[in-house]
DNA sequence: ATGTAC
């Protein structure tokens, strides 16, 4: 039964799930700066997947009050996973898992959104009309209410985005769990318009402090203050743009569900035993020890008593569905993924395409050039990171891709 | 991660 280690701070305490995993000393280096921030609620929880990022580390949890810091939730608000287990089992799939690869890409829009003059796979022409009403029911008048404040909203990629993959890690995969059930499981988030009110509140909060920058640890680390008019709309903005992610993964799954239903050979199924849709990259108002404040999850899963969440390992790793033990000194939280290793530059250096394809060679996958920055290598050992937080969640099923998409 | 400009 693993807990957490101290890391030296010059702030708050600095609480670490990551015995036996590495730390890298740029990752310890920005926790240090974290703490430092006079707005930290009891301490920082560092998850054994933690990296570095812009402004903080990717695997934290950082409780705030009074008080958001936008460039630690990051640009890819409301960034997340979706799973849903189905009645297929691994008999059931064809031998070529290609078609099936085929089905899913043509059935979601995945890939770069060019300019508005080029052709683009990445985002819908047309959008379905489930699409369009997802859009209207949910979204639409708080898009409108935004865009009155903030008219730099009103040209993004927005309705035209809802139900589509993005690029980078962003995947769909088709799993088996230890039962050898089918599963499909998904990592996407808010798209070009989560990231353009990312970059407009993270220049406002630079804005907001330019007096007294000089003070900050680290110019990434600037902070709204409650009371302030740009942090009632950020904490507007960064709702809305998570409710965008968490609807664009449902209507990536339902999208993947009836292309594969209509796969000729398959036999029916079903899709609604188990579902799971959790961000990773998220603020959420919460009450931790005694206190109301905003919890920050930078790369890190809600994981209250109960609660499922989904921890991907990577490209021909293992993946994992969870349960939270609501172990209170980690926020309520835990690991979103393995963590990286090696920095996208350093994978492409490093490994070679023969060396992609020897370790995906159960994965129905991309094996180009193109995807060495995603390769298994590039990412941390996903049993000892899922070891380091044994306190933290409980494993419910343990899942391998057989077919992974990517953007 | 995304969009846009180089």
């Amino acid at each position: 039964m693993s807990s957490y280690v101290l890391i030296d701070s010059p702030g708050v305490p600095i609480k670490a799930w990551t015995r036996g995993v590495d730390l890298a000393d740029n990752a310890i280096e920005q926790l240090q700066n974290t703490a430092r921030l006079p707005i930290i609620h009891s301490h920082i929880a560092v998850m054994p997947d933690v990296h570095w990022g812009m402004g903080a580390t990717i695997g934290s949890v950082i409780p705030t009050v009074g008080a958001v810091v936008p460039a630690a939730v990051g640009v890819d608000i409301g960034c997340g996973m979706c799973a849903v287990q189905t009645t297929l089992t691994a008999r059931d799939l064809p031998d070529s898992l290609k078609a099936m690869r085929l089905v899913i890409e043509e059935a979601v829009p995945h890939g770069r959104t060019a300019g508005r003059s080029r052709r683009d796979k990445g985002s819908w022409g047309e959008p379905p009309r489930r699409v369009t009403n997802l859009w209207k029911a949910h979204l639409a008048q708080g898009f409108e209410a935004l865009c009155d404040r903030y008219p730099v909203l009103v040209k993004t990629n927005n309705l035209c985005h809802l139900g589509t993959l993005g690029t980078g890690n962003h995947f769909i995969e088709v799993c088996l769990d230890e039962g050898e059930r089918v599963w499909f499981l998904l990592h996407s988030g808010s798209r070009g318009v989560g990231n353009r009110i990312a970059m407009v509140f993270i220049e406002k909060a630079k804005k907001d402090m330019a007096g007294h920058l000089g003070d900050l640890p680290d110019q990434n680390l600037a902070y709204l203050s409650e009371g302030s008019v740009h942090y009632a709309d950020y904490v507007e903005a960064v709702l809305w743009a998570q409710e965008f992610a968490r609807i664009n993964r449902q209507v990536m799954m339902e999208h993947v569900v009836s292309a594969v239903r209509g796969m000729k050979g398959l036999p029916r199924f079903e899709a609604d035993r188990m579902v799971v849709n959790c961000h990773h990259n998220y603020v959420a108002a919460e009450r931790h020890f005694d206190r109301e404040c905003l919890v920050t999850r930078k790369g890190a899963v809600r994981a209250g008593a109960g609660d499922l969440g989904i921890i991907p390992g990577s490209m021909g790793a293992k993946s994992f569905i969870v349960r939270g033990r609501g172990n209170p000194e980690s926020f309520e939280s835990c690991s979103h993924g393995a963590g990286r290793a090696l920095s996208r530059t350093a994978a492409k250096k490093r490994y070679t395409l023969d060396d992609h394809i020897e370790a995906t060679r159960h994965v129905e996958c991309r094996k180009d050039s193109g995807v060495l920055d995603e390769t298994p290598m590039a990412y941390k050992d996903i049993d000892a990171v899922m070891k380091a937080q044994a306190d933290l969640v409980d494993i419910v099923h343990t899942l391998r891709q057989v077919v992974c998409v990517k953007g």
